[in-house]
DNA sequence: CCAGCTCCGGTAAACGTTTACAGAAAACGT
DNA sequence: ACGTTTTCTGTAAACGTTTACCGGAGCTGG
């Protein structure tokens, strides 16, 4: 782990200037003769190319960096999954920051592009506050933002569409016939929390549905806290005979539930995940969810950021992906053929 | 996006020289009258230091690098989960690598330590071979690889057992009963593949099981193909009372088979999967699933890269983690009670 | 044989920090 | 008041690149 050679060294070795070196390493016209000196001794010291001087000088690091509330997350996964090779083929690196969904170190990321160490970066912030936006306004280096922001605001922006999402579901179960149709949504301060709730009214409406607020139970997005937010729904209104989730871990927990209280799922209760994560096919029966297209979203965001990156000052851009509804055996009963295609599974190689 | 403040306009308005602004930004010793001018200008000027210039000067990036297989992987993600708050807490940032399994890129990150753009690398290669270690030796940074290394390789390492894992397992069948015990592997090229073979036929002989090789398929990692081997295996062996399968995704697909096969899980065939992921708590039946420690690991390898980042020289370590099994319906037949801890789960805000 | 070109390569400055060194200023003792 | 010690600050070099600029070498044409 010596010090390793420089282009000082190689101009040395060589014979001529670090100029030339420079020249040569960089494929910039230069004589034969000298490009082969150089090349070779380049080859014998084994020299590689220092990063951070060529940043330093460049002004660019070829890093971007992603941040999210918590990689253990699903969705940021799948959104990772997408960013990191449309990144890796435009050679920049990757740079993770998991916020731990705290907004004071959503902010200390942004406040550390001015840091430079990066060249632009995508965040899914949880919620978007004024200091969020204030930062956002002033970062030194390029912001997607993945989320809802306020109207107006001038940053590239890409959304999902909870709304119509929700929409499809409850039209889905309208059309099987199901009428009674709980909800079991996360905490109402969050934006998924709060938009899937506004969506779920407005679809019951348009479905010429009554709202009923026994109808709707407050949990949090997790499994534990899905079930036990179905089992109080449940036993304040034995009658639902469909569960609409506000996502995928929240619709395994109710599955839980309804399988204990030994109600059969589609045919007592038919239930609707959101998210449409790895878990909604794995699970027994296998969830139908409303994919929100975190794919997507995060392919979206990268281009969107490799754009900006290369073309400086345009306007802003807003891309809304276009939800879609993966039917599974949780609604329709039917189990999808045994072979899956490869795409959802993935390499499970493991050193041991 | 204009060019930010440097030191040299501190220095200017605050009418000091830059060793003196410098010196206050690193709270080194200086006189108060002096410490007050310099953060009054910073505070003015919005200054924030430039880490690459920071990084030439002091030789550290405080980042590290993380370079697994396949993002998508549960198995990886679980180590990212882990590696990720180490690292923060020790002031580095993470920087991804997906390798996708080609060696070629291995080394490619490897050969990419040279530019010195991370203080260090955490490797989990899919097979070691000559080229992996020699670059290994040559590497001009830390290094700590995930996965069985030949002996004597001097390098940090941290190991799975999955020999122990897989003994686990088949003494957990073996005291259920089962005596007709089949194993879905994954390719035999693999390091996992390999292991797991060589870990059955010992876990038999030990158990005075007799090895039959009409009990054993070899298909690949994903769900798809798990389905396939066991479906083969099942139509060449209908006797078969317990699949042992070399991961969690194979064991899924084993579970689509059997239940479109009319057999029940785990009356008519126990099965046991590997990794322990969040899928095999999401199936249903609830998977029983051999631990190797991805978690485990991706801490232990954290750990053992930042000592060597503060401790240079010491001799390389070698941690072993302890295989655990978690028993679930697959094979016990019991369900778990349906309160999970909020620790298999996670958040699930997601913008909209 | 020389003016005018082209083509190369070297010198040096720059990117924004940190830090060794030395000199200035302040504090102290006698 | 002076030497000595202590504390502070400024100058300049260094980290390893890239690149503007300039001068020298080699050609061409007249």
């Amino acid at each position: 782990m010596a010090d390793g050679p420089t282009i000082n060294t190689i101009a040395e070795r060589a014979g001529v200037s670090i100029a030339s070196v420079s020249r040569v390493l960089n494929g910039l016209p230069t004589r034969q003769d000298t490009v082969r000196k150089v090349m070779a001794a380049a080859e014998e010291l084994g020299y590689v190319r220092n990063a951070v001087a060529r940043s330093l000088k460049s002004r660019r690091t070829n890093q971007v960096a992603f941040a999210m509330a918590d990689i253990g997350n699903p969705v940021y996964l799948a959104m990772v999954r997408q960013i990191q090779p449309v990144l890796k083929a435009a050679g920049y690196r990757l740079v993770l920051h998991s916020t731990d969904a705290i907004a004071a170190d959503e902010i200390d990321v942004l406040h550390s592009l001015g840091e430079r160490y990066v060249d632009g970066l995508i965040m899914s912030p949880l919620r978007v506050t004024g200091e969020h936006l204030k930062m956002i306004a002033a970062a030194r280096a390029p912001v997607v933002i993945i989320g809802s922001v306020p109207e107006g605001t001038q940053v590239d922006n890409v959304r999902a569409d909870s709304r119509t999402g929700v929409k499809l579901a409850l039209d889905h179960l309208h059309a099987l016939g199901r009428r009674r149709i709980g909800l079991v949504n996360g905490p109402l301060d969050t934006v998924p929390g709060a938009s899937r709730a506004a969506a779920y009214a407005e679809a019951l409406e348009t479905l010429g549905l009554p709202y009923d607020e026994d109808l709707v139970e407050v949990g949090d997005f997790y499994r534990a806290e899905g079930a036990r937010a179905a089992a109080a729904l449940l036993a304040r209104n034995p009658g639902v005979d469909a569960l609409m989730c506000a996502n995928d871990l929240i619709a395994l927990g109710a599955l839980d539930v309804l399988r204990a209280s030994g109600r059969r799922v589609p045919q007592d209760v038919a239930v609707v995940g959101m998210d449409d994560t790895d878990l909604a096919a794995a699970s027994w029966p296998s969830l139908t969810s409303v994919s929100l297209g975190s794919a997507e979203r995060g392919k979206a965001a990268a281009e969107l950021l490799l754009d900006r990156l290369q073309n400086g000052e345009r306007e802003p851009r807003l891309v809304t992906v276009r939800p879609r509804l993966a039917v599974r055996a949780s609604t329709s009963g039917a189990e999808p053929a045994v072979t899956l295609s490869r795409t959802d599974s993935n390499t499970e190689g493991e050193a041991s």
